[in-house]
DNA sequence: ATTAGTTCTAGTCATATTGACTATAACTAG
DNA sequence: CTAGTTATAGTCAATATGACTAGAACTAAT
């Protein structure tokens, strides 16, 4: 590494560089319990800083692509994945969120369903994680993770966004499944189920889930759509 | 302006530059009503693109400031303001928010109290406006504030954020028109009281506002701190 | 075939919250 | 001293929520 005065001085002129990274959530079984939970994919850094730590996916904004389109692009081209639901999260601008260089990370967060996750690249450099249990993260990463977490909540306990973790038919006892998964704690069968049925936006199907140890239960759909950000109003 | 080829390409592969703006808001009487009305300053673009359209206050990020330091500064330096309240709003980067160059504009939104608005400084090229009567800005900066006085709004039903565009001692009749302002709509006088008095955040003293034509209300305090973002929680 | 076990589903009941409204208190202006 | 206005407290019905009960519908074991 250099560490001559003339460089140190040519990286405090130089602008801070610009990085978009996503953080991924999909549900998968548990491996003991065998009951959906939060999982994420990252991938492990292959050189300074922070070799062989693993970090959330990213990489550099390219002149061609807007933000959203450059984190759906490094979405894919890291872990296979076509997002169900992808929305800005935050912009990170810490001074020293990297020991080398001044970086600005504007973070996504993106929802896939499990059927996109169960056929997910997964490598020697690329592996998903229990969002319970990561470890230590190159750069900030922990932090923004746990975010991305509060947002998910948040969004989860007021907005729509469960379904976008299931795949186009489901049972109510599934979305509870969701929101007992990442609130991390149990909720009344029988209330939560009054309070979806009220949802204008969950359709009742003529269909139901067969194959399971008990009452078959009904499968529903969900007939809205998720808000759109600001900045993606007016993209084709 | 240079249009040559080499300078198109020139363009192309410089990275995108990143700019610091911010959306600040204050209350001020209307003029016809009196009543409480929000309002925020605009400083006059100088050069192209866009010269002689309003803007929003804003400038480039340098190496030795976070992004909400940035933010706080250059709000200090176009209309000597120091914000009550100060969080990022959004990250714009649409390829073609600016004519000339990729700009990529990580966007505060600030709230000031009363006091503070009324002694900032207004000049030939800083002017404060009404927020429901702005014309044309420049950029996408129209659609900036739209979705700030969204996120305004979304804060004010349900954070604690309306006490930020108050003094420290404020009537409960105040708020409530700080919450019709800004919701545009009436609120029931003796619902919207009962609800503030089972906040625990507010908190009752033994003053009253005296000078009023009628009868004199109780003032109020606010204890509460609003939550930090992510990126500011360890900044001393 | 019958029964036990489990989940799905509908409903009850007490409590808390909300919106519309009424009424009294306390001040100022004339 | 009275009229006008805001401040404040309270009532009442409608709605939402949490805790709970119970029957319906299926599978698996006897």
């Amino acid at each position: 590494m250099y560490t001559s005065s003339a460089n140190v001085a040519e990286r405090q002129s130089a602008p801070p560089s610009l990085a978009i990274s996503t953080v991924i959530f999909a549900l998968r079984p548990s491996e003991r319990s065998g009951r959906p939970t939060l999982w994420l994919p990252l991938v492990r850094r292959i050189r300074e800083p922070f070799k062989d730590l693993w970090a959330l996916p990213g990489g550099p904004l390219t002149h061609a692509e807007s933000l959203q389109d450059a984190a759906s692009r490094n979405l894919r081209e890291t872990t296979g994945l076509a997002p169900n639901y992808l929305e800005q999260l935050y912009a990170f601008g810490g001074l020293h969120r990297s020991p080398t260089q001044r970086v600005v990370s504007i973070v996504y967060w993106a929802l896939v369903q499990p059927t996109e996750a169960a056929l997910a690249d997964e490598s020697e450099n690329v592996r998903w994680f229990r969002a319970d249990r990561l470890g230590d993260l190159a750069f900030d990463h922990n932090a923004i993770v746990d975010y991305a977490l509060g947002r998910l909540r948040n969004k989860l306990a007021y907005g729509s966004v469960a379904y976008h973790l299931l795949g186009e038919y489901f049972t109510l006892a599934q979305v509870r499944e969701v929101y007992e998964a990442v609130l991390d704690r149990e909720l009344d069968p029988a209330n939560f189920r009054r309070q979806l049925k009220s949802t204008p936006e969950i359709e009742e199907t003529g269909e139901y889930l067969q194959g399971g140890k008990h009452r078959p239960p009904r499968l529903y759909r969900f007939t809205g759509r998720p808000g759109l950000d600001p900045d993606n109003r007016s993209t084709p």
